[in-house]
RNA sequence: GCCCCCGUUGUGUAGUGGCCUAGCACGCCGCCCUCUCAAGGCGGUAGCGCGGGUUCGAAUCCCGUCGGGGGUACCA
């Protein structure tokens, strides 16, 4: 068959804002392998394509790509599906919720992407391949071996007639010549004629797709123009040698049938791109999908520390270990935004709504981005203290209750006290996995000390100090925070002439078992005085 | 090896030829406020990978170079 021109083939024109589609609809989608633990680069991608839908009102897929079964698992889907919810990055069509274009797993498809070879096959873009993996490198390394044997030849040529200075220039023929040796496939079953096909019959065979000749570019929406000459892209697989579709094949095929317009991932996968641009010209030609070629933006990867990818075992990448970890689904979305992309010179803290109307994929970094926990705890502060206090009681509930601070179901007792505790608290937690931390010294019956802070406060000067302020709150009428307050500095301060850091800290171990606490007045007054009582008097010694 | 991508303080970014004596945020350090911790306020620290060009003028444009990353599978 005649080989494609490369205009055939080559995408996108370069003029123009064609990142913001006017007219047609904007169709993205989020295409996860149902492999391990959900992380951190995933929900990245998952949040960028569903900004870009959301900001175009277009529509937002969610695939699930389960060509793989040995490594494609239940528990991984249902994770992939919880923490999808969590984050709120709802979809407009996918599992759970259907669609126009399903089935939207996979391993559903099989008929699709059989049906797809078949076509490929017939309009001669596919070729089948015998070769085992052992037969390629067998052939590359002689290749090589010959090559650098042509260097020697040449070498000793030249070194024969040092005048000849086309012998010179032989030595470099030759050396380019090793250089440009293709490391991939090489074609090797490319053009069989039928007599030498048929010496392999019998022979499993995978399914390649035939490269055309030249260069193919495209747009890309995060770097711009990238070019490739084909000639650097070997013939690669569609399929298994026992039939099996490869990702190779099954992506572009759902892409181009879903209608997919706008490619958003990873980039790792920039330099498949020429390969499968190829692979959609082909099937606009043998009539799958709309015959259209989705545009492509290549998003910068997450980085852990140094400068290694943030690999899916990494303890910093598991999503819903930053979910265990009290992150809100906000803070970590606000956060991960950031990695690649800002609202605004002077800001960094935006709502999601903010976030969709803002978002614009032009506007992506392209370089690889470090993801540092401390400013990811900064931002979910921020929007901790955008929440109102209930809000915040609401979503700290379930750790509460994790940590036995509050019984489950909660009592009425508790659910008092929590109304009133929690803004106490509500301004002094960056996740939500603090508010047990601060809070369980008000709902246990025994508090729990820290052992340094009782050994640093609580010496024979702090007891002292504890002792009196009991005498000073024993006698109190009324118990409030302004009436301890009171007592206590009356007594403490102004009687005993203490600095009021030095007064109150004692007291504070005394009654929360911490040297950091809510606030202490108030903490009292919640606590009650007989508990209050109860604790100055059992205070322990050093 | 070859191909492609990336390169602004410790980290994330703003910056598209003069508004840059390079802005913002986090971090770190210090001060103020203060019953602790936060929050808040004020101040400090530190950067255009390097070398050439182009230009009156470059973080911004060009060339080279160095460094990092990815790809080069019957993985995705």
């Amino acid at each position: 068959m005649t080989e494609k021109r490369v205009s055939d083939i080559s995408t996108s024109s370069t003029t123009g804002d064609g990142a913001t589609p006017t007219g047609s609809q904007v169709r993205v989608r989020m295409a996860p392998s149902p492999t391990g633990s959900p992380h951190v680069g995933l929900a990245r991608t998952a949040l960028f394509n569903w900004a870009f839908a959301r900001h175009h009102g277009g529509t937002f897929v969610f695939r699930i790509e389960d060509t793989d079964k040995e490594r494609s698992t239940r528990e991984s889907y249902d994770a992939l599906i919880e923490v999808m919810r969590w984050l709120g990055l709802d979809w407009d069509e996918g599992p759970e919720v259907g669609g126009g274009y399903g089935p939207y797993f996979q391993s559903q498809r099989g008929d699709l992407y059989a049906d797809a070879l078949r076509r490929l096959r017939e309009g001669g873009f596919t070729y089948d391949c015998y070769c085992t993996t052992e037969e390629v490198d067998a052939r590359h390394q002689a290749a090589q071996a010959a090559a650098k044997e042509a260097i020697t030849a040449a070498k000793a040529a030249a070194a024969a007639d040092p005048e000849d200075a086309s012998l010179k220039a032989g030595v470099d023929e030759a050396v380019t010549a090793l250089k440009s040796l293709v490391i991939g496939y090489d074609g090797f079953c490319r053009d069989l004629d039928d007599e030498q096909r048929a010496a392999f019959a019998g022979r499993p065979a995978v399914v390649r797709f035939r490269m055309p000749a030249g260069q193919i570019g495209w747009d890309d929406l995060v770097r711009g123009e990238i070019t490739f000459d084909t000639k650097h892209v070997p013939d690669y697989a569609l399929a298994r040698a026992n039939g099996d579709p490869l990702y190779t094949l099954v992506n572009p095929v759902d892409d181009a049938l879903m209608e997919i317009t706008h490619v958003l991932r990873g980039e790792d996968l920039l330099s498949s791109t020429p390969r499968q641009i190829a692979l959609y010209a082909a099937l606009a030609e043998v009539g799958i999908g709309r015959g259209t070629t989705p545009r492509f933006g290549h998003l910068p990867y997450v980085m852990g520390e140094g400068n290694k990818k943030l690999s899916k075992r990494d303890p910093g990448a598991s999503l819903l270990g930053y979910r265990e970890d009290g992150f809100l689904p906000e803070g970590l979305l606000n956060y991960l935004a950031l990695l690649g992309w800002a609202i605004a010179a002077d800001r960094d803290v935006f709502t999601l709504p903010e976030l969709v109307e803002k978002f614009d994929i032009a506007d992506v970094n392209p370089n690889p981005a470090r993801f540092d926990l401390k400013k990811a705890e900064a931002i979910n502060a921020s929007h901790m203290r955008m929440l109102p206090v209930e809000e915040i009681a609401h979503r700290a509930l379930p750790f509460l209750k994790a940590a036995g601070v509050v019984s489950d179901p909660v009592s009425d007792a508790d659910a008092r006290l929590l109304e009133l505790a929690m803004p106490l608290v509500a301004e002094r937690i960056n996740k939500l996995t603090e508010a047990p931390e601060m809070l369980g010294f008000l709902f246990a019956d025994e508090v729990t000390y820290d052992e340094n802070d009782v050994a640093a406060l609580l010496d024979e000067a702090g007891l002292a100090v504890v002792a009196a302020s009991r005498d000073a709150l024993a006698g109190l009428s009324a118990w409030s925070t302004a009436s301890i307050e009171e007592a206590l500095r009356a007594k403490l301060v102004e009687e005993l002439g203490l600095k009021p850091k030095n007064a109150f800290g004692p007291v504070r171990v005394a009654i929360t078992g911490r040297r950091i606490s809510p606030p202490l007045f108030e903490s009292l007054e919640l606590l009650g005085r007989d508990e209050s009582l109860r604790r100055l008097d059992a205070v322990p010694g050093p």
